[in-house]
DNA sequence: ATGGCTAGGCCCCCTAGA
């Protein structure tokens, strides 16, 4: 089963080269990210006609997650529990899907960006960040493959930046964002395309200011696996072309993984 | 310390991204 994530920066933007890319790279299911437009409003019949169910936790211009899967989903829960009334941002979208061999639960996450640093923006992205460790722990119980996927909005190390120094008082690069994500790390969730990949020089993510021409970029988008997950693990790609194949590009390109089941 | 570019909105300038 291949399992994709991607930050489109706009579904509606992005429809063309989404479509291009899926009927190339064929994944089985794709977690979406900043579709920036209510459910009503996502173009589910041009995926549906490539064969895949559409389950989406939608808003209005900012954020918004969507999962894409051939095979149709069970459980699908949005947003993530622990928020209160004032968090409306739609971050989150979890999802029951079935390969040849068995279910793997899947989770589109579009984690806060969080600048500036220090401020309101950076608190509430280290809160959600505990938020989703909470949840990723309480789903080890289940013992059971799951993909926790998306723009995490963290570069892991200085391995994962073409320029650390430049990202040094960025919320992106923060001792306290860095520890967020290796927090859930710890709970036991391999960092996928890290296991596979040990090197850096790796990216997800270039600005729109010439950096891709200077791969001045960020790995930030990540595929987290629980350890009956990482179990089953075979291959992890970042789809660099993506960037380049299209005239309106986004700035994020897809991560995948490859599993046995 | 800042700007460069892109997208959406409710709409010719703003927020937000990272």
């Amino acid at each position: 089963m291949k399992v994709a994530t991607w930050n489109v920066n706009s579904i509606k933007a992005r429809l063309e080269p989404a479509l291009a890319w899926i009927q190339q790279a064929k994944p089985d299911v794709v977690a979406l990210q900043e579709i920036k437009c209510v459910d009503e409003k996502f173009p589910a019949a041009e995926f549906e006609a490539l064969g895949y169910n559409c389950a989406v936790h939608g808003q209005k211009t900012y954020n918004g997650v969507a999962l894409l899967s051939r095979s149709p989903m069970e459980d699908v829960t949005p947003r993530l529990p622990g928020g209160d009334d004032t968090d409306d941002h739609a971050r989150y979208l979890e999802a029951l899907v079935t390969g040849k061999k068995g279910m793997v639960r899947v989770a589109a996450i579009y984690a806060p960006n969080g600048n500036p640093q220090p401020g309101p923006k950076f608190d509430y992205k280290l809160a959600w960040l505990e938020r989703l460790r909470v949840h990723a722990k309480a789903l080890l119980a289940n013992e059971e493959p799951i993909v926790l996927m998306g723009d995490y909005n963290v570069i892991p190390t200085e391995l994962d930046a073409d320029r650390p120094k430049a990202w040094a008082k960025d919320a992106l690069f923060q001792p306290e964002s860095r520890a967020a994500l290796r927090r859930i790390e710890n709970l036991g969730y391999t960092d996928a395309f890290r296991a596979q990949h040990p090197e850096g020089g790796h990216y997800t993510f270039w600005d729109y200011f010439g950096s891709w021409e200077r791969n001045n970029g960020i790995r930030i988008d990540h595929l987290l696996l629980s350890p009956q997950a990482a179990d089953l693990l075979k291959a992890s790609g970042i789809d660099r072309e993506v960037r380049g194949a299209s005239e309106k590009p986004s700035d994020h390109v897809p991560v995948w993984v490859e599993l046995d089941i």
